[in-house]
RNA sequence: GCGGAAGUAGCUCAUCUGGUAGAGCGACAGCUUCCCAAGCUGUAGGUAGCGGGUUCGAGUCCCGUCUUCCGCUCCA
């Protein structure tokens, strides 16, 4: 590979090539920001999603999952503050092509204007940016701006395009009847998944008779518009996440924030992959629902870009949901206190979320499991590409192969199918040579083959070749399963 | 959204200054007692992204449009 740019189409070409990742709609010229996974990406898809599922849920007594819906209630987005702090709106310089965000742009003159010492004048400007924004009055904030006479730092001229708006969230309508103008009928489709955790913290600590601290996880679909969509499955417009939110008592969440930290970080190092393709990227600025946060990124094809994120959400959301709701979201807490001898009492608990992209994890496993090898011998060139995924997230398990289609093997291959695929994702194959069959296996990530010979009719044994090594040992056909599942738990 | 480049079989590409589309690999069927891709035979895939124009005739020239890639921009 000459360089990442490249490694990164190649990873793409073969993600489409070997049946993992399509565009979607692609036959009607694809739809932007959208993929579709194919036979092998769910498959891999599915195998990290269960990886993250089991060790939160299954591995955690306190943990348990949901599967809440992707349609809301509408007045969930209020209280978020998905509906007022994410609908950007944006300016464009026409000179310098530059894009703005409004309030970035007019802020950024206000501190000019404090370095010049003009206090006041600035304190008045963001004083009415922050009325017309809160009342959407974008031809009063474009006055705004042109009446302070703002310039665009790179042009230095002051010829803007009118102010428009960016929708962080997709809405649609509900209800049978189309009624556009009836606003009470729009609901969003979900930019998170957090908000479907909140709403049934009552539910599930109830009915679960949970004690805090617990966890609450969910993995399913989001939406967000993207104002540039690109990065092939990096940056989606519908893509998956897998999200935890662990319910503290207040006062403890630093420590559970660094427990989460460190526990992540090993989730991702339990795979195999090397540490130091990992590194965490605290936040200064933090959004408005965080007391701290911090991503863990992962060195992608194109850079160290976020992989997941964890935060230190305070009680703002369950005290949003509580406000807009007015329904108390509050936990009793029956353990003592040492420093009162007192139960702690009524309190809405603090919450610690990991939240992290599976469609990124997805990419993540792949870019580190691509592999172009040079197996070149001063004979003969050769080389191959080979997904060395982890056993345990590999979309087939075992490839069974007689070595020729004769002599009764398919025969003996067949009785090993039909004894692993209950246990584990297998895949028969009878033709071509045993090599190209070996190398086809490579390219998808298969772990492990066995071949059926002519020495198996004698004796009940196999080969079994390594995927990464090349490796091959003579086993016994009833050790089979074992060592499979050995290395795939 | 702006600038640049590109769009010919599943993939990689050819088709020289316009004359009715080809190769390699791959796929499929079969042969070959072959444990690490490129042994043999055969078969199936393209109205050259799409639309329009110029021309006797366009993949090849012109215009539009869509998509992709690179850079900029944005990123809770």
């Amino acid at each position: 590979m000459a360089n990442d740019s490249n490694r990164f189409q190649a990873i793409i070409s073969h993600c489409k090539e070997y049946g993992f990742i399509f565009p979607s709609s692609e036959i009607y010229d694809g739809l932007q920001a959208v993929y579709d996974y194919g036979q092998w990406g769910s498959e891999l898809k599915r195998n990290i999603r269960d990886y993250w599922w089991n060790s939160m849920t299954r591995m955690h007594e306190n943990i348990v999952g949901i599967d809440a819906a992707i349609f809301m209630h509408p007045t969930i987005w209020k209280a978020s503050g998905h509906v007022d702090n994410f609908n950007d709106p944006m300016i464009d310089n026409k000179d310098s092509k530059k894009r703005y965000r409004v309030d970035h742009l007019i802020e950024g003159y206000a501190e000019e204007l404090v370095s010049g010492g003009r206090d006041s004048e600035a304190a008045a400007l963001v004083k009415s940016m922050e009325t017309l924004l809160a009342s959407d009055d974008f031809g009063g904030l474009k006055k705004l701006i042109e009446d302070h006479k703002i310039k665009c730092p790179i042009s230095g001229t002051s010829n803007w395009t009118d102010i428009r708006q960016f929708n962080l969230m997709f809405s649609t309508e509900f209800g049978s009847t189309v009624s556009t103008e009836d606003e009470d009928n729009k609901v969003y489709l979900r930019p998170e998944t957090a908000q479907g955790i909140f709403v049934n913290f009552l539910n599930v600590q109830k009915t679960g008779r949970m004690k805090i601290p617990f966890g609450i996880a969910q993995v399913g679909k989001a939406f967000r518009n993207e104002i540039v969509a690109r990065q092939f499955i990096f940056r989606m417009r519908e893509f998956e996440q897998m999200e935890m939110q662990f319910f503290i008592r207040p006062g403890t969440q630093q420590e559970w924030y660094a427990y989460w930290k460190n526990e992540r970080l090993q989730w991702h190092k339990s795979l195999g992959i090397p540490a130091e393709k990992f590194r965490f990227h605290d936040h200064v600025k933090l959004a408005h629902y965080a007391d701290a946060a911090c991503d863990i990124e992962f060195e992608f094809p194109i850079g160290f870009k976020e992989l997941e994120g964890i935060h230190s959400r305070t009680d703002f959301d369950l005290r949003q949901h509580q406000e807009f709701s007015k329904k108390k979201m509050q936990y009793f807490d029956n353990d003592t206190d040492p420093s009162t001898g007192k139960p702690y009492g009524n309190y809405i608990p603090y919450v610690i979320e990991t939240s992290i992209g599976l469609d990124r994890m997805f990419l993540a496993v792949m870019s580190y499991a691509y592999t172009e090898e040079d197996l070149s011998t001063p004979e003969k060139k050769d080389d191959r590409v080979v997904l060395k995924f982890p056993a345990r997230l590999a979309p087939v398990k075992l490839a069974i192969l007689p070595l020729t289609k004769k002599d009764g093997l398919p025969e003996i291959a067949r009785g090993i199918l039909e004894d692993c695929r209950s246990s584990f994702y297998c895949f028969y194959e009878e033709k071509d040579t045993i090599g190209k069959r070996y190398r086809r296996m490579d390219a998808l990530g298969t772990p492990f083959c066995v071949t059926v010979d002519h020495q198996t009719r004698e004796d009940n044994t196999v080969t079994i070749r390594h995927r990464d090594s090349m490796e091959q040992e003579r086993v016994s056909i009833d050790q089979l399963k074992a060592i499979v599942t050995k290395a795939i738990i």
